[in-house]
DNA sequence: TACCGGCAGTGACTAAAGTCGCGCTGCTAC
DNA sequence: GTAGCAGCGCGACTTTAGTCACTGCCGGTA
């Protein structure tokens, strides 16, 4: 699995954790990493599992989730190339909080623990930098918790329809048009929810004339409405 | 509101992110703090704040929770003393994502973001004890989502049961007795629901024989009973 | 072409969560 | 004392979430 690194210093730079070192730096942290492969659907590693090292996403996506016993999943993050995974149980000692997956064909920078605790007693400023990530992380954290307990599933796939629609929707004569980039099961996981409501929900936005379904394809019909929606009685 | 230390230092260092400075760093840290009082229910700051600085508590307690606009709450963390309170957004320079408030009269050292900042920067292992903690605080959010998602407020309930319990119970001929900490509000608030449910999953419980509920004062009957609930269908 | 597997829509139902309103208690301040 | 207030119990109800079972569509493949 793991391989000749063509330019793999080049690749860490771009993470955003290590941007601001100097080439011989990010030379001697390259030399202590290693290339790991993950195929689509491969599980980097499980939720439960003592903690090996930091994991940083240099190709593909990757989703980091929980799963209930009665078999659902609650997504916390997808992280694509630049992203870290795992910076945190690095340091506490603890084992894996979350279960880590492949949603594409990835390629996976690894450091050992005990080879980035080291690095970080060195260079302070990366340790700040992690910091920072991981503040970054837990605002998110934050976030879904705020949506869990104050929203209704209505309300959190509003949210996301209009994050997709600002974010890749074209504007058409007919309303704002991009298509779901997931299947139905996928955002009900990120949601926190079962396939069905995503399905009910989406055909009653419809039915109350505020966007347009064919499949994955959506138009927003009333942006304004959709709004109104987000602010209400949250 | 600011005080004479007496002993800041030694307050420092009980709060386990110094516990290993040596004195005369200790010293050096003490100077740069600043002693706050703050009476019960006052707010250290609201979330969306910009951050000023590091909080550590102390005396007292305090609540870290979160503000719905039709007034619910959720409480993310009880802190007490020697906890830190905001070590994040200290570093990655964003606002307050959550709201503090004292629930007793409360002390707290206060270390300014850019004189906690440098000092990290000249001790990389108190940088570290900063992750540390963070992960611990990451890991109960994560926990939070976990239960929020996927359990229902009736095992969340029995949850916080079984931990007061095996906590602050007392075993006697009847069962295990305890005393409820907090009034029904402030539970609810952080299992994140309403009042009345709190009042009512009770009152179920006792229906069905596995508690004994008078007023605040709550009686084990069933332990073994109790610990089913958990184990089912989460 | 026939079959199969993944995905989506939907009806019928149950259970859980949340809302509203009211009444009771016990405490504390005046 | 008693007026006021916070905490709690509870009934009646609405809304939201989740479950189960089934149907249909489409694309790949034997």
């Amino acid at each position: 699995m793991s391989h000749e690194s063509p330019n793999l210093a080049a690749a860490l730079q771009k993470t955003g954790l290590f941007s601001n070192l100097t080439p011989s730096e990010l030379q001697l942290l390259a030399a202590r990493t290693v290339r790991k492969l993950f195929s689509a659907g491969e599980l980097l590693f499980s939720e439960g599992e003592p903690c090996t090292g930091l994991h940083i996403v240099s190709r593909g996506k990757v989703r980091i989730f929980k799963t209930s016993m009665s078999g659902r999943e609650q997504v916390l993050a997808v992280e694509g190339p630049g992203s870290s995974v795992a910076e945190l149980p690095v340091f506490d000692g603890g084992p894996y909080p979350a279960s880590v997956v492949a949603l594409e064909d990835a390629e996976i920078a690894f450091v050992s623990r005990r080879d980035f605790h080291a690095y970080c007693m060195e260079h302070p400023d990366v340790a700040l930098k992690v910091l920072a990530v991981v503040g970054a992380r837990l605002r998110r954290l934050v976030g879904i918790i705020e949506e869990l307990s104050f929203t209704t599933i209505r309300q959190r796939l509003v949210a996301t329809l209009v994050k997709l629609a600002q974010a890749e929707g074209k504007q058409t004569p007919l309303g704002i048009e991009f298509r779901l980039p997931d299947s139905h099961q996928e955002i009900a996981n990120q949601l926190g929810t079962v396939r069905e409501l995503i399905s009910r929900n989406l055909m009653r936005l419809q039915a109350e004339g505020l966007i347009e379904v064919d499949a994955r394809h959506i138009v927003v019909k009333d942006m304004r409405g959709l709004n109104a929606l987000l602010e209400a009685s949250s």
